[in-house]
DNA sequence: GTCTATAGGCTGATAGAC
DNA sequence: GTCTATCAGCCTATAGAC
């Protein structure tokens, strides 16, 4: 093996990293090629070469982990399973999602926030399956009977609402917690996706 | 009166409202002085000149609406309520917060994912202030017995996502509405509070 | 108070050597 | 594939006329 080839998907891996944890933390427009190529310490001209520029960094970003939430909502969609049981997964995916890949929900909530303002055509369309599915799960139940008569799509605006802050405010809720203000340890992800089932089990359950 | 005092006034309140709407929907980095100064139909110098700045101008709209929140917190604090109607209430201030000023929302999710870096020193109080605000509603719902033993960050986190998120996805909502994707007519701000403060009610409420 | 014109700085992109 | 050097364009801020 080529020690080129080897040290092009190191670099292209480490450019994707960093344009993750920036893009996240800053948005498209406020982070600088400068300093994702630094903290990949790698020259910036790279961004060019294996990406096309900074649009299509992000872009390539963002399809990694769109066509990884749609796999995993393919599967929740195969499997016949009564609606409370199908939301609470839903919750774990994108749960387990946004452990996986710690920005995203930063990025998904900013492009929701300018309407999918710096989205390629073809990644608009997870945006809206992403919007059909808790709609649907709620839908589902509520026609079956499991859930009392919810909004769907105010349910699914709090779930991921709900989901996306807790991982999207790391931010600001780690700089609060350092600065002693909020005097909590710092949160685990998972206790909060438990949370979450748990809150809306008991919100949507028939009876009350 | 002299016609420029007028129009000054007139030139600072475009300049805000103009400036709410782009640093919503783009982000500080993402919104243009010059495209601020053409919505406002107002010279872009005036910024800087009214405001000091980009900065100054972002600031200041913020402070504002800072201001009214910690007043409407403060009479909350004020009132001897029993915690489950404190929460309600408390979504209903955020509700109106948010209906009041569409875009305060979006600023405030995108403050929280980059830990308040375009935020002055003076406004950063006030986030920790709305941290601490459900979580002590919550605690003090949970040592009342009006409450399940919930968790009171994990609570906050969800109630500021869900509403924060209804608000400041709206962009591409409107988006998916008016392209046919997602089938329904453009939700009402106030019917959503009202289904987050029942999801709320039955969520936490100490029998299940 | 408002506007025009311009300065000054930074950003993203690329040509061309290695 | 990687890097250096450089450029064109855009952005914010301001001096100075009215």
């Amino acid at each position: 093996m080529r020690s080129t080839a080897r040290d092009a998907m190191a670099t292209r891996q480490a450019l994707l990293d960093a344009g993750a944890t920036l893009f996240a933390e800053r948005g498209y427009d406020g982070a600088r090629v400068d300093e994702i190529a630094r903290r990949a310490r790698v020259n910036k001209a790279m961004i060019s070469y294996h990406f096309a520029g900074k649009r299509g960094l992000y872009n390539t970003i963002l399809a990694e982990d769109f066509a990884w939430v749609l796999e995993r909502l393919a599967e929740l969609d195969r499997e016949p399973l009564p609606a409370d049981v199908k939301l609470s997964r839903f919750i774990s995916i994108f749960g387990s999602l946004h452990t996986r890949r710690p920005g995203l929900s930063a990025m998904m909530l900013r492009e929701a926030m300018s309407a999918g303002r710096h989205l390629d055509a073809a990644l608009l369309p997870t945006l809206s399956r992403i919007f059909a599915s808790v709609q649907s799960i709620v839908a589902q139940g509520v026609a079956e009977g499991v859930f009392r008569d919810a909004d769907p799509l105010f349910t699914h605006h709090t779930v991921i609402g709900a989901i996306a802050f807790f991982f999207a405010a790391r931010p600001l809720r780690d700089r609060l917690i350092a600065e002693g203000v909020v005097p909590v340890p710092p949160p685990d992800p998972a206790r909060y996706i438990a949370h979450l089932q748990e809150l809306l089990a008991r919100g949507l359950a028939k009876e009350s």
